[in-house]
RNA sequence: GGGCCGUUAGCUCAGCUGGCAGAGCACCGGACUUUUAAUCCGGGUGUCGUGGGUUCGAUCCCCACACGGCCCA
C-alpha cells in the first residue's frame, strides 16, 4: 500500500532541518540512551593511547611484525565525521594529538552497535578495539566496544568551510577551536614560546616573581589605567600599566635579576595590535646596561624563533623575517633625519616641532609634548621601514622619563626598542638610579600632564623613589610584548588571533547563542 | 571620534532593475558491512541584524541604531 504524503510529512518534524528541529532531535537522542540505562554523561574512561599514539604505535608494530601490539587499544574523541552505511560505520574522533578513524561493525559489536543511530556529530565518544589497517590503507581502530562519553546538543559549525564569522569565532573561541584546527597550533606556539623565555631567563639565574596587579598609583609607563575601587580599604586602586616600579623595588632588595610574566592593562583603543589587557614580560638585571640587554633580546628571540619555527627566517605577509644576530643598531636620531629629513635637535621645544609636523602634514594636535610628536614621526616615517630585527637605539629624554641619561649625548637617554615587521617587539633602557634625577623626570610628566593634557604622561610614586633612595645599582631593564612576539613568530597579522578571548564589546541581548 | 564595507537557514555563501527566499554542508525519514567532503532516494529549515520610512509591494531604496571588519584620527 502506497504511503499518502500525508503520511509522508507526519513522519517529519515540523520544520525539518531548523535549529530547533536540530536540537529536539539530539534531546531525542539523549532519551533514548537514557532509556537504554545509559548514561551520556559517565564521569570517565580510561584510554590507553591518543589518536596520534594510537596510529603511531600501529605502525611501529606493523614493522616489527607484531601485529598484538596493536590489540586492547582505547582511544576517545570527539566525533567529527561519521559515514554510516547500514551494518557499519566510519567515524572520525578527534582529540587534543589528532584524528583517528574507527570502524565499527555491527557483527563485531553487537549490541554496542545500537547506540549508532543516537550519536551527533560532536558527541564525545570512547572506543575500544584493535587497531587495523582499512581495504583502502588507513589505519583504523576496529571497535569491540562504544563508550558514550558525552552528548553533545547543539550542532558544530559545518566540517568542510569551517566557522569564517570572525565575530563568532572570537566570541565563542571553543568553536573556533573545534571548527579550525589550525587556530589551536598557534596557541600551542604561543605556550611554547612563554616556556622559552621562562627557559632562556632561569638558565641565565633569573628569578620569576609576581608584583601587585592592584595598585594606588598607575605608574612605569604612557597609559590611562583602569580604576577600580577596595571596599574594606575603601581606597581607589588601578589596574597596574607596567611592572617596572614593582620590579626596580626588587632590584633595590638585592635580587639582581628578576623578571615577570603578567598581563598589564590599558585603558585604550582596541585594534590589530591593542587589546585591553595584554602580557607583558619585563626583566632587570643589575650591573647590565641596555647594550647587554640588546644581546639578551637578540639571543632571547632568535632561539624562540629556532625552537618555535625550527629555523630562525619566519614568514609574515609577503615578508621572510630573519632574526639571526646581530640586528643592527640605528641611532633613533639618524633614521629620523634620513627619512624624514628632520633633525630634531633644530626642533628643541614642542612649539618649533609642532610647526614642523604641520608643515609635513602630520596633522600634530594643539598641545602635544615633544616626546609625544618624536613618536608620532617615528612610527610615520622609521618604524614601517624596520622589517627586518633591528634596534633603534638613544631616545630623546622627553619621552623616557625612567631611563639614565646618556653619558656622550645630553638631552639623549640609554635606550633601545627592537622592531621587526615594523612592530616594537622590545623597550628598554639603562634605569635612571638615581633618585633625585628621576624625581624630577617625575616632576616633568606631572607637567606634561598638566600642560599638555596628556593623561598618559607618567605619574609620580613616591614610595618607588624612597626606594630609589635607599640605592639601586646600575640596572639594565627590558620590556617585551608577549602577544605581539608570539603574533611575529607564528605568522599573525592581528593580536586577536594571539589571544584566546580578545576583549569585545558586550552584546546587549543573549549573544545570539539561542 | 570620522569614512568605507559587512550582517540572508545551525555553518559556508548566492540572491539580477523592488515582484512567492536559494544552494552546498549539517539535520530528519529510507537503502547500504571497507568509507574517508561516502553514495543513492525522499524531506527543506528563515524575525533576510534591530527599529522606523518610501512604495500597491522592501532581503533589495532611504533614515537611525546595534554588532563586526578595514582604513583614518
Amino acid at each position: 500500500m502506497p504511503e499518502s504524503p500525508e503520511t509522508i510529512q507526519d513522519s517529519q518534524p515540523e520544520n525539518p532541518g531548523s535549529l530547533q528541529a536540530n536540537l529536539d532531535s539530539r534531546r531525542a537522542k539523549l532519551q533514548r540512551i537514557r532509556q537504554r540505562g545509559v548514561d551520556p554523561y559517565p564521569p570517565r574512561f580510561q584510554r590507553n593511547c591518543t589518536a596520534d599514539e594510537a596510529i603511531k604505535l600501529f605502525e611501529a608494530a606493523e614493522a616489527a611484525e607484531t601485529p598484538d601490539r596493536a590489540a586492547g587499544i582505547s582511544v576517545a574523541g570527539r566525533i567529527v565525521s561519521m559515514r554510516v552505511m547500514g551494518r557499519a560505520a566510519f567515524l572520525d574522533l578527534r582529540d587534543a594529538s589528532g584524528t583517528i578513524q574507527a570502524m565499527l561493525r555491527q557483527n563485531v559489536l553487537g549490541d554496542d552497535y545500537a547506540i549508532l543511530p543516537d550519536l551527533d556529530l560532536g558527541d564525545f565518544l570512547g572506543v575500544d578495539g584493535n587497531m587495523i589497517r582499512t581495504r583502502t590503507g588507513q589505519a583504523t581502530i576496529e571497535a569491540h566496544a562504544l563508550t558514550i562519553l558525552a552528548k553533545g546538543m547543539r550542532p558544530l559549525p559545518e566540517k568542510w568551510h569551517g566557522l569564517r564569522d570572525v565575530e563568532t569565532r572570537y566570541r565563542q573561541r571553543y568553536l573556533d577551536l573545534i571548527a579550525n584546527p589550525e587556530v589551536a597550533d598557534t596557541f600551542v606556539q604561543r605556550s611554547r614560546i612563554i616556556s622559552g623565555i621562562r627557559r632562556f631567563l632561569d638558565g641565565r639565574g633569573f628569578v620569576e616573581v609576581d608584583t601587585p596587579i592592584l595598585v594606588p598609583i598607575p605608574a612605569g609607563a604612557h597609559a590611562r589605567p583602569f580604576i577600580t575601587h577596595h571596599n574594606a580599604l575603601d581606597e581607589q586602586l588601578y589596574l597596574r600599566i607596567a611592572t617596572e616600579l614593582y620590579l626596580k623595588r626588587l632590584i633595590v632588595g638585592g635580587l639582581d635579576k628578576v623578571y615577570e610574566i603578567g598581563r598589564v592593562f590599558r585603558n585604550e583603543g582596541i585594534d590589530q595590535d591593542h587589546n585591553p589587557e595584554f602580557t607583558l614580560l619585563e626583566s632587570y638585571e643589575a650591573y647590565a646596561d641596555y647594550n647587554a640587554v640588546m644581546e639578551m633580546v637578540e639571543s632571547l628571540v632568535s632561539s624562540l624563533a629556532h625552537d618555535v619555527h625550527g629555523s630562525m627566517q619566519v614568514a609574515m605577509g609577503d615578508e621572510v623575517i630573519d632574526f639571526t644576530p646581530p640586528w643592527p643598531r640605528l641611532s633613533l636620531r639618524e633614521e629620523l633625519q634620513r627619512h624624514s629629513g628632520v633633525d630634531i635637535e633644530d626642533y628643541p621645544d614642542a612649539e618649533s616641532l609642532t610647526g614642523k609636523c604641520r608643515d609635513l602634514g602630520l596633522a600634530p594636535g594643539p598641545r602635544e609634548a615633544r616626546g609625544r610628536l618624536i613618536d608620532k614621526m617615528l612610527s610615520v616615517y622609521v618604524e614601517p621601514r624596520l622589517v627586518q630585527p633591528s634596534f633603534l637605539i638613544d631616545y630623546p629624554e622627553d619621552m623616557s622619563p625612567l631611563a639614565k641619561g646618556h653619558p656622550d649625548k645630553p638631552g639623549y637617554v640609554e635606550r633601545f626598542e627592537a622592531f621587526a615587521a615594523g612592530m616594537e617587539i622590545a623597550n628598554s633602557y639603562t634605569e635612571l638610579n638615581d633618585p633625585d634625577v628621576q624625581r624630577a623626570r617625575f616632576a616633568a610628566q606631572e607637567h606634561q600632564r598638566d600642560a599638555y593634557d596628556d593623561e598618559e604622561a607618567d605619574r609620580t610614586d613616591d614610595d618607588f623613589l624612597t626606594a630609589l633612595e635607599y640605592g639601586m645599582p646600575p640596572t639594565g631593564g627590558l620590556g617585551i610584548g608577549i602577544d605581539r612576539l608570539v603574533m611575529l613568530l607564528t605568522g599573525q597579522s592581528t593580536i586577536r588571533d594571539v589571544l584566546l578571548f580578545p576583549q569585545m564589546r558586550s552584546l546587549s541581548d543573549d549573544g545570539g547563542n539561542t
